[in-house]
DNA sequence: TTGTTTTTCTCGACAGTCGAGAAAATAACT
DNA sequence: AGTTATTTTCTCGACTGTCGAGAAAAACAA
């Protein structure tokens, strides 16, 4: 219960697009119109009018707008079985633009092409030691990918409306780089490069446990409801990925706090980004399997665990070997109290798992609870629900996909 | 350097207030030119339409709006000395409206209305000794106390426009109520029930460190700055406080988060919240003292520490003595390790302290710095810049200020 | 009085939205 | 086949609001 208020400044004349009068007003319905057609599939005249809020008038005006620009198009009536005029539908142009979304992950990275209707035409992986390889090997192996994916669809490089791409990892969205991975660790990447081999495109570089958080959020949260919903999305695996989905007057405005490394607990263990008590070193994978295995705390841990070698420890745990409890339940410490943090620096809020880490959930559930329980926040607010979520790749393709069609949306209005 | 991206959803009609059309934009020029006025004295025509970037005939019309609706004047023309037509002045009109400005503190309330302008006319402030009195008690002194403030200045409750408390401790702005507070404990106050009172005033309650950092940030932010700027205010005294602003796209947003009660180290000193490891329980000023002089840090703090103690025990440190040295950094450690995380979860950003304890400063800045670099974030990004900030109730009298003068002017703009 | 200069105000054009009703297109009915 | 009913789309005029340009106002200077 964390106390905030948004206010709007408005001193100044230049906040950037002071752009003449009234046409402000024109491109928000133009966008307002094609997030509405990407949201409920192809829809008709009065569909538009009754989702949108619009006058069936400037509904008019407005599809012509669009289908002259060639954003949308309309498609042939279908039998429509009532009387009455037939409805013409409209919908998304699917070659209007096209998106192609990369997900590094640490052992594969998977390319996917978009047309403009958000289908998957096509994809690919592309198994990698990332370790091994350099930045600019990385930067390489995606134009290369990026530009067979276009070219298996017959598209040109100008086809390419946006580039989204995602990690696990810190990143600066805004300078779309990566600045520190687990895999890659201090050698930065600058994704800016790859404009120059698709200028057309708008690029993307955004947290993976980000796109979970937008993806959960567009799921669960009811345009109708004004008032201001939130949830974490708080991914488990090797490392530890949390977003903070929140919707504010009508925006949905997502972030991804650096969480995994943020200080737990100080002079602890150590963690692979060579810091000390981070969250990640007492709840990530390797973590857990150094504390069951009792190997010192201050070894430098390994790279990559299998993940066959946790489903072990994990039964070995539920069968009632105390120290693998242990660590599990150490983990789920680490993880409560990191939480209580960020739901005291916010308000309190839903919590969804996701990733592999998921499935060792009964074993954190008991640490994970006492942790929370430390803080005042939790003890005058309660704990949060706390469910898991679906796949958390899956999740993180439909966050990629619905940053970078609204992204093309808003291009498109721009005239 | 956490990844941040606000996101406009744009989704189904309805985000409250779906006014018809164009009157929006008539509505955002209005407050556009209030808010000019109220940054930057009476201004002529051709300065409203320089500072706002309106069209002249646009100043013409929003300024005939504002005058018939009272909110504005034309002042007389001083002797200019220039050739030419004399420029005429607009100025807010001083009796549109008044605000009750209610700053709670553990010891004292103080109370300022202030006219329309944002001139303060009249300001009372009552001693009390909070930790007697009831919440009843709490609403009716303020209740009365502006009543009074109201009379003196021969005003009648229906020309109070906006009531604005604010108090340390965790608030739920949305509701208006204080959950939690040092000095009333669990005993919540809800301050709903003023608005019958005064049934014309729109009611604000905050958190006294959010408002600092609002004011903080209304006055180093250039407005001509498009770029994402923020700050964190940091109080420090009796308890801990701490507000983050951020302006993002021109629209400015300010935040309280529970910092002060934050889980830190689990398992570590009693908070006089009742948990144990608060930051506050290691850098409040009872925390300070409790350390230096060896109490058991299970033992139950006192409820108020006089100033004084506190000079004593700085310059006890400053002199050499090691165990007050060392409760000062400790209490910094605590500071730097809490800053870690908020910075963690949010972006590098300047902190400013206010508060008592800003003069201990130089005690804590060693302990501080070595809390900060204890976490990867601060590793990668560096320290924050940090600087200590003018009179904190200054500071959060100007945060009032500013917010309930701006809503005023949006109410005003509604018709 | 007549110009000069500076500021404010007015006018017509333009862009956009809205409500209402006309037009279109089909099924059902006679 | 022709007519009516029904549903949907499109058009038209009114309204609100912004903008640029130039007219009007109001002072000083000659």
């Amino acid at each position: 219960m964390s106390d905030v208020l948004s206010f709007r400044s408005s001193d100044g004349p230049g906040f950037g697009h002071a752009k003449p009068g009234t046409e402000q007003l024109r491109r928000q319905n133009l966008i307002l119109v094609l997030s509405a057609l990407r949201q409920s599939g192809p829809l008709s005249h009065t569909d538009i009018s009754a989702a949108t809020g619009l006058a069936s008038a400037t509904v008019t005006a407005v599809t012509a707008d669009l289908e002259r620009v060639g954003a949308i198009e309309r498609m042939e009536q279908t039998a429509t079985g009532g009387r009455g005029r037939p409805r013409v539908l409209f919908a998304r142009r699917r070659t209007f633009a096209h998106a192609a979304i990369v997900q590094i992950s640490s052992d594969v990275v998977q390319y996917g092409l978009a047309d403009y209707c958000g289908r998957l035409i096509d994809r690919i992986s592309s198994r990698r030691d990332l370790a091994a390889g350099s930045a600019e090997n990385l930067l390489q192996d995606i134009s290369f990918a990026v530009a067979r994916l276009l070219q298996r669809s017959k598209l040109s490089a100008g086809d390419l409306g946006a580039l989204s791409i995602s990690s696990k990892g810190i990143i600066d969205s805004h300078g779309s780089r990566l600045v520190w991975s687990a895999v890659l660790e201090n050698r930065q990447v600058d994704f800016n490069q790859l404009l120059n081999d698709f200028p057309s495109a708008d690029l993307f570089v955004s947290n993976e446990t980000l796109l979970v958080a937008h993806a959960l959020a567009k799921r669960s949260f009811l345009p109708s409801d004004g008032a201001t919903q939130s949830l974490i999305a708080l991914s488990l695996g090797h490392s530890i990925g949390l977003g903070i989905a929140r919707m504010e007057g009508g925006a949905l405005s997502v972030s991804a706090p650096n969480f995994g490394h943020m200080l737990n607990a100080p002079e602890d263990k150590l963690c692979r980004c060579g810091s000390r008590g981070c969250v990640e070193a007492s709840a990530g994978f390797y973590a857990i399997l150094r504390t069951a295995f009792q190997v010192p705390p201050m070894t430098i841990p390994a790279k990559f665990v299998p993940l066959p070698e946790m489903e072990k420890l994990a039964i070995s745990a539920r069968q009632g070997n105390r120290m693998a409890q242990y660590a599990f339940r150490q983990a789920g410490l680490a993880l409560g109290q990191g939480l209580s943090r960020v739901l005291s620096l916010n308000e309190t809020m839903p919590v969804v798992l996701t990733g592999l880490g998921t499935r060792f959930y009964d074993l954190m559930t008991a640490g994970m609870e006492e942790g929370l329980r430390q803080s005042l926040h939790i003890r005058l607010n309660g704990l949060p629900q706390i469910t898991i979520g679906e796949d958390e790749t899956e999740l993180a393709f439909d966050g990629h996909l619905d940053r970078t069609l609204a992204a093309i949306d808003q291009r498109a209005a721009m005239r």
